[in-house]
DNA sequence: GACGTTTGCTAAATCCTTTTAGCTTGTGCT
DNA sequence: AGCACAAGCTAAAAGGATTTAGCAAACGTC
């Protein structure tokens, strides 16, 4: 009679189903966890109990579940950013892969702190999520082992380590490759802006692109690189510095779009000044792609550079290590033939 | 001797602290919790157990202590996607205020679809979390009801619900201010881009554009509007139809970042055809602004969105309903006077 | 009708904490 | 010695589920 709620206040258990449907709390259990023809349940009963469900509403506690199954249906992913479509897009991947396999996803920046990152992850351990992805995380070996330790299968995404399986784009020919695109369109100084110095995705791709350099022959004065960090600010003053330091380079290589924005920024203020470049993107953005610039982009693989995670995951790959490369496609291709179109 | 983990072999539990620790069960959860002054457990003890604690690297676990207290220090937001400098504003902002108050942020996107965000809803709300917060959600009520029943402190921002505190920017205003502007710069059509019909933000914004229409006389023929939705390629076939019916119009409004990038990669298709028109957009993206076009752009306030949200929930404003106005600010002015500059 | 089997279900232990009532011991006072 | 009281801690009951061992009744067999 009356509400349907338990009568001491709080949600609905599975004591109130099991008083309502007039059965034992583990006949209750069972038949709602499905478990119930094992156990020899009739039809007639495992009917009682989900009508009584139905009736008064019954959503067993996923914290009291967690608690006794230690499976907490949760998937986590830690990010440096939301604003940046490379890491968004890691993002909805994740929550599209998560959602297949019914694990709530959960993703958290850490906005690139160090001890943020730890931090999260600790809680993330402690929730006893049941797939790890950090992407883009600094350092992600002692996390990797805090999940080890703690039995989370975990996988790093983006920037690898050596204590779990990695699974990032090609770098290195990806760069190579815009590399070569930027010399065949011009002769001059070409430049490299971004990135963090030793660091595993910005070193590669610049190894991909000293190695282009060299194929072309192209004299070591002629190159610079400018490891200037991730943030677009910092990418605008590299930027001004290179220009008051003699003429602006004909060709740019821009290590991500936090450092493109920082370009973007630079050119809107000083276009007059810097002519036309050649440019060259490690990454890809809708409205970026708009901006009037001969520019040739690449987007990341992120349904792929994800999926690859879950497969993993799929699979129970226990090895430890191990990297996956994942070759990013041209989004883009549209550089301008101003000078010897073959050298 | 050896590990320091519980014989058991799952993790280490408060058990094996108080073992440790050489006190009950008990004395450990108190001074664990700092409660321990107020049962007079002494000061040398307290320190026992801390350096125990240590020793054994004791974390407790989240969902015991959720399912006793009920409180699962989790907040939940829910956003339409990632991949948008608005949403992904709110969602940093939230994760922000979220860790202020020791609370874990939980993002989750739903890509406007109803059913998922009904089951991320009911999700979050079985997780227990402390706030959630509902941002672009297409029907907020259900899910409002939903959290009420639950004891869940639940608000609604960007789309507001009669149900529910509900937090949005100052769409009218903001609308009107931008249409002032744009009519300001020039004769002839205007039209109205972008949004969804019946939807909040989208008919205060057109009564916003209207109104402004109105206070300078512009003919109802000189007005066109296009709710073509939020996604950049129906926005994108909205204008090719456009155009193909007529002279471009000299200027748009436009509703949302992602209509504005179904704009941006029109224009790139079509710039010779559609000449200079002047652009005023409810959004605002970093990239966007680098495009060389006369436009206005307003930012949204995302930290005081999400910081209304929070600041009463922590005055525990209990009273239902009532909608907080927040308004934009112009984060850009770049139109051109090409036409009558003061009419 | 005694005994073994099957059927249909349930009691109870368990997961890990929190929290309150109350148990020892020691001290001070008469 | 006897009593009151404080100090310092702990036992035990939640909290809401899952899961296994096993009970009681019905049935079959000789």
């Amino acid at each position: 009679m009356g509400k349907p709620r338990a009568s001491r206040g709080g949600r609905t258990t599975i004591r109130d189903l099991a008083a309502r449907a007039g059965t034992s709390v583990s006949t209750a259990s069972l038949v709602m966890n499905g478990t119930w023809e094992r156990y020899r349940i009739t039809r007639t009963t495992a009917d009682r109990v989900r009508t009584a469900a139905a009736e008064i509403g019954y959503a067993p506690n996923p914290r009291a579940q967690a608690l006794r199954t230690r499976r907490s249906a949760l998937a986590g992913m830690i990010v440096p950013h939301h604003r940046n479509r490379f890491f968004a897009g890691l993002a909805e991947s994740f929550e599209a892969r998560a959602r297949d396999l019914d694990l709530v996803p959960i993703v958290v920046s850490t906005q690139r702190d160090l001890a943020t990152e730890q931090a999260v992850a600790r809680t993330l351990v402690a929730q006893e999520v049941e797939i790890l992805i950090l992407a883009g995380t600094e350092d992600p070996t002692a996390i990797n082992r805090l999940c080890r330790a703690s039995g989370i299968w975990c996988v790093n995404v983006d920037l690898p380590g050596p204590e779990a399986f990695s699974v990032v784009s090609d770098n290195r020919n990806g760069a190579n490759h815009l590399t070569a695109r930027l010399l065949a369109h011009g002769e001059g100084p070409v430049v490299f802006l971004g990135g963090r110095e030793g660091e595993y995705a910005t070193e590669e791709r610049v190894a991909g692109f000293l190695a282009a350099c060299d194929a072309a022959g192209r004299a070591r004065a002629d190159i610079r690189i400018l490891r200037c960090g991730y943030r677009a600010d910092d990418a605008c003053i590299a930027l001004s510095e290179l220009l008051d330091a003699g003429p602006f380079p004909p060709a740019l290589l821009i290590n991500s779009i936090t450092a493109f924005e920082g370009f973007a920024s630079f050119w809107q203020a000083e276009g007059s000044r810097i002519g036309r470049p050649n440019l060259a993107c490690f990454d890809w953005d809708p409205l970026a792609a708009c901006l009037p610039l001969p520019i040739i982009m690449l987007r990341q693989n992120v349904e792929a550079l994800i999926g690859a995670c879950f497969d993993r995951f799929a699979a129970d790959g226990d090895e430890t290590g191990g990297l996956m490369l994942i070759p990013p496609s041209v989004a883009l291709d549209r550089l301008d033939d101003t000078q010897s179109p073959h050298p």
